[in-house]
Order: C-alpha cells, then structure tokens, then sequence
DNA sequence: CTGTTAGCGCTTTCAT
DNA sequence: ATGAAAGCGCTAACAG
C-alpha cells in the first residue's frame, strides 16, 4: 500500500531514451521534434500512464489552464444550463473548470474581497451575478479577463439576452391576443431589484404604453411564494386582470397555483405568460418566453477562449435572441373578441 | 496596459522586512511566528493585496487544494442539488471545486482512461456515475480517493440512500392505502439500466410479493416520454392499476401528462407515485419518496475533506435516509375500501 | 523565533 | 533536431 509514486517527466525521458525537454517538446505538440522521436515519447508515456503536472507547468508559464465560473447559486435550473453549456466548451479549449458558489450580493462582495483567484485562474466567468459598477469593478481587480454571462457590463466582454425586447416581445403577444388588462408580477428580494426584473417591466411598460394600455404592475417576493401572493393581490383587485405576465417561469408557477386553487380557468379566464422555458414550464404547458440558457453559457466559454487565445475584442458583445414558445396558457380573453383576431376562437378547445 | 504583474512572496517579505520563510510561514497560519511579526506580514500581503500562488505551493507540497467532481450531466436537476450540496462543505475545508461533466457511461470510460485528474486534484467525486465494477476499479489508478456520490461502491468510500427500503416503503404506501394493483414503471436507456433503477424495482417486487400482490412492471425509455409511453401502456391493459409507482418524478410527470390528456382522474381513478421530490414534484402535488440530494452532496464532500485529513476510513458507507412525502396524488382507490382504512375518504376532496 | 538553502516538476533559452 | 542548464514561486528542512 506504499504511495505508488506517479512518475515524472524524467521517467518518460529515461524510458524513450531522450532528454526531459525533448519529452517536454513531444507531450505538448510542439515543433522541433522528428516524427520517430515523438511516437517514441509518446508511446514511452503512455506505457507509464504519465500525465503532465499542470502546477509544475503553470508555474513556469504563467497559464493555469483553468476558469473560474462563479456563480450565486447552483441549484436553480437556471445555473445548471448555464453549466451545461460553459463545461464542454471549456473542455474543448483545454480549460478546466472551478466552480464557485457566492450565494447573494453580501457574499459576493466578501468574496471578491478576498480575490482567492488571483493568480489562481487564467479567466473568471461571471454567471448572472447582478452586479453593480463598483462591483464590477472589484471583479477587475482579479487582474484576469472577465466574462460576463447572462448581464451585460459595459467595456467588458459579455454574453446577454435582451430583456426590454423579450418583454415587451411577450407583452405584445398578450396584446395581440386580444387582452387590455395585462398585469405584470414582478419581485425583489432583501436586496432589491435584479436588473433583469428592472428590464422586463421596462419591456412590459413600453409595450403597453405603445397599445395604449393601461399598466398593472405588482411586486412581491421572488419565487413561487411571491407569484402566489401577487395572483391573490391581482384576484382581489378592483378589475382584475385578464392576462398576466410574470417575470419569470417561477413566478408564473407560484400564480398559476393560486389560480387553480381558485378554480379560475386558465387561459381561459386569465392567461398566464412566463419566462424563461425552464423545465417545468414544458410539463405544465405554459406560455413562456424563451430565453437560451445554455447557449448563453457556451457563448461565455467560448469568448473567454478566444480571449484567452488574443483572438477577441476586450469589450466584446454578444446579444442572443429569445424566443416566444406559445404553450396552452395563454388565449384570446373570454369575453371579449381579440383585438386583431376575427372571432372569439377558443385555442385551447373546452377543458 | 503593461501587465501589472502581480506580487510575489518576495515582495511581501521586503515590504515586512522579513524573510521569505517568515512570510510563508505567517500567511500559512504556521506555528512559530511572533504575533508581532505576523501581523507585520499579514499587513504587508493585504496592503499588496498579494494572494499565494497555489500552483507554486502544489509543487512542494504535492496537495494541489482542488477536488474534482465528476457528474455524468450538469443539467438535470438532481447534479445541481448534489453540487449545492457539495460546494459550501468542500469550501469549509479550503478546497476548489473542479468539476468535470463526463456524458453517459461510453465517454466516462474514455475519460477516465485517460487519467487527466491524475496528479492534478487531490481527490474526486462521483456523483452518481452508476459505474460497474472494472469501471469503478480504472477509477482507482487516478491515484488519489475517490469518494462515491450517490452510488454504493464496495470497500470504497460512499454515501447513498437504500433505494430498496425506500422503494419497499413507497410501494407500503399505495398497498396501504388499499391498491392491490399497482404497477411499477421502470427505465433504461441505451446502456441498460441504472443500478437505482434495479434497486427500486427490487424494493417495490419485495413489498408486493410480501402483501401477497401481484406485481406489475413495465418498462420504457428514461424520462417523460418513457413515463408517457409507459402509462399509455398501462392504460391498454387488461385489467389496469389502480396505482402507479414511477422510478423517478420525472417519469412520474410523463405519465401524469398522459393521465390528463385522458381526463382520467389523479387521484380518484389512478393514483400516481414518483421518486426524487425534485422541485418539479411540489409543484405539480405528486406524492414521492424523496432522496435527501444536498445532503448526499454535503456528505460526499466532508467525508472527502476527512479523508484528505486522514481522518476517515478508507471505506467508509454512510447510508441516508429517505422520506415518504405525501400529497395529493395518491389516495385509496376508487371502489374498494382501503385495507386498513375504514372509510373511503376522498383525501382530496372534490375536483 | 527567524533566516538560509535546497529543491518540487516542469518549460525555456541557449548551445550543440 | 536534441540536450544542458537556469529558473518559475513557493515550502521544508536545517541552522542559528
């Protein structure tokens, strides 16, 4: 049971009859080395099952090989797309991935602080940290490029979506369908607004203004919870609304829950629109706005490559659509025929 | 824009007048440092803002700080759970989280050929790799522990839940509540079936053939559309179920849509059980047997820093507990009374 | 308690 | 095309 020393360079020297730095050459493909030597070194270390140290190599190169992805949390779906797209792109790139959870704005501001990556990351992608300008600018200190995903940072490298069009987007399509009462539940935390709630009203207003519409915005918690309690707000309202727009999938959950319980028939009383497309957005047929997660991730990985490689712009942007997925939760209203449809269709057929 | 190379140790120590060693040694929290001097050295690095170089220290101490967490996928569910899990413990500990999503069981075998963790992490997890026993032993020549997440793995460290006593307990519940015909979905893919997958069925075989039942399985592709295809399946049967036991939510919810479609009542007519109690479970009311997933994680990963300790043994097993989690889709059956209940009480009341 | 001296395992000039 | 030698930034004996 003795430490079965993993052999060194020098093994595989010795083994294929050559120098360390020819090995060194051989291993990582660089020029400089004949053919035969190379299958020699190559076949010499695979006989051992010699694998490089990477600390001893970053120590001299300077490159650690590996990014940070923070993240503030991991388990909402959310951040395991994202994941799911960043990981594969970083493995082709030859990178390695560590993996931080912040958790919320307070942590985070210890945490980068404390700038444990210095020097310890060849990069850092910043995965919808909500970040605010002195924040950002702390992240600079890491004195690593920083990706941004899923926010966008001014002057820096980042990979968003576009909160303002998606909303208004999804707003127009409760407009279209018929519906002048639309409200839209948005929610804060302890720390406030994320700039993504902020975006989506802001979508939501616009369009509504742009239809001549009167507005409904109601706030409450994030989560389940808070859809819940502003569906009951909107429920007890003086003239509720015939369509509701959520700001995120869950929200719309939290909502649609109250709904039932009430027996209000959705769509066909109220439609509900979502977003995000998360998982369960499928299984419980809602009407959502699309935005892609995982792509968002593979974006951020793959600019931070080309960063790291020299081949990508310091400040570069890359705005990703969404997309509008029409599930069973939203129709024309009840009583009312659409404004730009000819008759009162019912779409989802009698429940 | 030169590169503004970052302080090394050296600096530290001229700055605190002080030798290297001295630094080392303070920064360490090494015994064997004035409180003086310490201080002195632990203002001079934050003044600096100098952060130790890992890779330097790896070199020497041969403990590179990072573990590696090895999930088959990032996006399901269940692996961010395991990571939320596994990130703050292994945190506590002073260890980076590498993680390494590997695919299904064809490309974990070439990667783990390939060793690339090999002197490049001091330990690693698995999370619920569901590996046979010549894959499980290739893991053992990375060289460092290998702590089993979610997976019993003989005379190797592991932490899991007992899949049959949960599965036997789950099955209890509908027998229970007076079903005698209650079915088991089960899933394989293309590489067979999952070792939980077989544990359950077992426990569910156990349970019915112990209430003298007769057990009925069936068996379809893995998530939703397998839950969907089996259902539908079920529904075509000479004489269906009563009750359903799903191996897992996720094919729960398949075939919980299909249940809908078909206006068959849940839980009147079926009653409908998964496993997991993912987020999607609460959501939707179904009944499971919940898996304590954050806890798997949590333990997977302090049983790995106190191995890196030396404090654990090199076989340890910790087995968790699971939970029946009881809500609306499951009731006693529609025409019987229930076998040990008196009365057929709607627990759901009207629909 | 503090400083000096060797390396850790690689990559990289610089020779040959 | 290959080898020898000099470190990369730190820790770990070993002295003092």
């Amino acid at each position: 049971m003795a430490a079965p020393e993993h052999p060194r360079m020098s093994d595989v020297a010795h083994r294929a009859g050559v120098s360390l730095s020819t090995v060194s050459r051989a291993l990582r493909g660089a020029p400089g080395v004949s053919p035969a030597v190379r299958a020699r070194v190559e076949r010499a270390a695979a006989e051992l099952s010699y694998v490089v140290s990477r600390d001893a190599s970053s120590l001299v190169t300077g490159a650690t090989g590996r990014v940070a992805v923070i993240v503030p949390f991991l388990r909402p779906w959310f951040f395991g797309a994202a994941l799911a797209g960043i990981s594969p792109e970083l493995r082709a790139a030859g990178l390695d991935m560590l993996v931080y959870e912040v958790g919320d704005a307070e942590a985070l501001d210890g945490y980068v602080q404390a700038l444990p990556l210095r020097r310890n990351v060849d990069a850092v992608i910043a995965v919808s940290l909500d970040l605010d300008d002195r924040e950002t600018k702390q992240l600079d200190d890491i004195g690593v490029p920083v990706v941004y995903c899923s926010q966008r940072a001014e002057g820096r490298p980042s990979v968003f979506i576009d909160n303002v069009a998606a909303a208004a987007a999804g707003t127009r399509h409760l407009l279209n369908l018929g519906h002048r009462r639309v409200a839209y539940v948005q929610s804060r935390d302890e720390t406030g607004f994320s700039w993504g709630s902020l975006h989506r009203r802001d979508g939501y207003l616009q369009a509504m203004a742009e239809a001549g519409a009167e507005p409904l915005v109601v706030t409450d918690r994030a989560g389940q919870r808070g859809g819940a309690a502003a569906m009951a707000r909107l429920l007890g309202a003086p003239s509720p609304p015939t369509a509701v727009f959520a700001e995120s999938d869950d929200v719309a959950f939290g909502a649609l829950a109250v709904l039932r319980r009430s027996r209000v028939p959705v769509p066909e009383a109220v439609s509900l629109l979502g977003f995000d497309d998360n998982d369960v957005a499928a299984v419980l047929d809602l009407t959502t706005v699309a935005q892609p997660v995982h792509e968002l991730g593979a974006e951020a990985a793959r600019l931070t490559a080309r960063l790291l490689r020299g081949t990508a712009d310091r400040a570069e942007h890359l705005r990703l659509p969404t997309e509008l997925v029409v599930r069973r939760s939203t129709s024309v209203p009840r009583t009312s025929p659409g404004m730009h449809l000819h008759s009162h269709t019912d779409l989802r057929g009698r429940q």
